[in-house]
DNA sequence: TGCACGATGAAC
DNA sequence: TTCATCGTGCAC
């Protein structure tokens, strides 16, 4: 497999959204190595985008979001999950792309159907806020054998307070994947 | 300093 | 359909 460099995220996020599915994402933790395809995404636009957080603003948590592309967004939703995503786009543009689930290719225990369950089978937490995925140990790579997939649009999930913004199809997933958390 | 509210998941 | 659970952001 090879590691997506930076220039990969450094471009338009509906884009690189799709452009993420099928790949690997690698993590290494206590000398064991655990892998998912990511199968489906959601892209966060920037601060015009109603459902991102980067919408209120450059605030303390906002502001990864906010920095250069290529590094991990981490955060805890209702007091119990951890949601991955990776951001997009020049610094300061705010834009970035969330990991909804994967396919367990190495390593992986229990399900991985969801933003939470996700990160939870990949070890991820708060603690990776920030983490620059150019990095050895938290990364997302090409599969040395990439296959063709088709790739299906809907409405992201959980943000009807949007707007507008809640009908966009923003949310990738590859069609027919039995990982897909809401197909 | 207090308080309302989630980019969810699991139980009922 | 309801609830657990807590950090963030903003009102006071």
């Amino acid at each position: 497999m090879t590691k997506l460099p930076r220039t990969f995220y450094d471009r338009d996020t509906t884009v690189v959204a799709q452009d993420l599915l099928g790949k690997w994402l690698v993590r290494q933790s206590a000398g064991v190595e655990r892998i998912g395809r990511i199968v489906e995404v959601e892209a966060y636009l920037g601060e015009h985008d109603l459902a991102a957080h980067s919408s209120k603003g450059l605030t303390e948590r906002t502001k990864i979001m906010f920095g250069p592309p290529g590094h991990a967004y981490v955060y805890l939703i209702y007091g119990v999950h951890h949601c991955m995503n990776v951001v997009t786009e020049c610094e300061g543009h705010g834009a970035a792309v969330l990991l909804r689930a994967v396919e367990p290719v190495k390593n992986l225990a229990g399900r991985t159907q969801g933003p939470g369950l996700l990160s939870r089978a990949m070890g991820i937490d708060r603690r990776l806020n920030g983490h620059d995925l150019l990095n050895d140990d938290f990364f997302i790579a090409e599969p040395a054998a990439a296959e063709k997939i088709a790739i299906v649009k809907r409405p992201r999930i959980g943000v009807d307070y949007a707007k507008h913004w809640a009908k966009r199809r923003l949310r990738f997933y590859i069609k027919n994947n039995p990982f897909v958390s809401r197909p």
